[in-house]
DNA sequence: ATTTGTGAACAGTTTCACAGCG
DNA sequence: CGCTGTGAAACTGTTCACAAAT
């Protein structure tokens, strides 16, 4: 078949929709007591389609094929995490949260983030006040200090959490302390430069989904 | 051109993606200053194609076709409601929290879905504890109790903020009180029966796709 | 027999090119 | 002209049908 210079064989990145899934099956892998699962198994816990299973994982060559009797669960997860996360999972990705209203001051000491490969360094917000009084077990800064503090804790990542009218000027400020990826809560849409990623899950937007 | 049996016209519903833009162009145009927007101005606020931008609002049938000097803000807001939430604008689709740890006691009080059409009607956690020493506006109540609650106060949507490992078991709970929309914050994949709507806006996993 | 692997067929979404209106 | 409206074309993602493996 020639030299392989074909697209899909050379490329190591798959859809978006794969990758959201690859998340997802992480995540249930994770939990997990079963020591091998089907595709058939993994429809059943889903809704999604087996089909739909098989491709993606051919996508990213899964190895684990054990024939007759579905995958071995371990080596399944551990192919999807090294797909997703590449070989770099000893170091954790630095986030930090823009906004410590209701909203932000709910993810100060979470847990939510334990064993999920992300630590917060620091939060964020241009009322001082705030920042003073909240407790949290990393440090918060006022709103001014984003850009050094950024730098200085190697932070790439960032939630915002700011009120919907705020969400363009600080995710500008996010992005100039050198930012590459944005989870927006807001219901704003972010306009970002390439190379900045922005994933959103606003409740309010999310609720206007399902009706 | 004979009789319009052609699915795009008879049709009243559109892309999910086509949705997802314009609930997040519902809140831009509502805190829009303009009088009047064009499809570049628009794809230059969010970084949209300006031709989808078109091609959405084509779908939706908008009448409100200012040549030369692009859209009236206010007609196309109109539009797009009447469009989205049909004429039912009037009476508020009722909404519960199911769990009520930091993220779930988040949304207590909140202001966040203030305008948005939406309105908290109950709050519910397994701990009775949590549901007797939390305040908020509306009244919260221990799990068991969350059959006869949801009939009774007609709530429909839910927000799901339970611990990962109970978000299906609470899931199932929802929709067999007749929840008939999710709102997932969870990073457990729901299953659920046709006919529910599911949103997932889980952190963690919005992290993920950001790396 | 059962379950995965694979690419082709199909469906859904976005982009393009240009017609149409003021 | 400048900007929207429209359907066709290009592209992306999902499903199908069956080959391959044990």
């Amino acid at each position: 078949m020639a030299i392989q210079t074909d697209k899909a064989i050379l490329a190591n990145d798959f859809p978006e929709s794969t990758k959201k899934r690859l998340i997802e099956l992480e995540a249930l892998l994770a939990n997990s007591q079963d020591e091998r699962i089907t595709s058939a198994k993994i429809c059943q816990l889903t809704g999604w389609k087996d089909s739909l299973v098989r491709h993606d994982l051919w996508l990213i060559k899964n190895k684990s094929r054990g024939w007759k009797n579905g995958y071995s669960t371990s080596e399944l997860l551990q192919t999807i995490r090294s797909t997703l996360h590449g070989k770099t999972e000893d170091n954790e990705v630095r986030v930090c949260i823009a906004g410590l209203g209701r909203l932000g001051a709910a993810l100060l000491d979470e847990t939510l983030l334990d064993g999920s490969g992300f630590v917060i360094k620091a939060g964020f917000d241009s009322n001082v006040n705030r920042v003073e009084i909240l407790r949290s077990t990393f440090p918060l800064y006022p709103a001014g200090d984003m850009n050094w503090v950024i730098k200085q804790e190697h932070i790439t990542k960032a939630i915002l959490t700011v009120a919907d009218k705020d969400a363009q000027s600080m995710c500008d400020r996010l992005v100039k302390a050198g930012i590459t990826g944005i989870v927006n809560m807001t219901r704003a849409v972010l306009k970002v430069p390439d190379g900045v990623k922005v994933e959103n899950v606003s409740v309010v937007n999310a609720l206007k989904l399902i009706i």
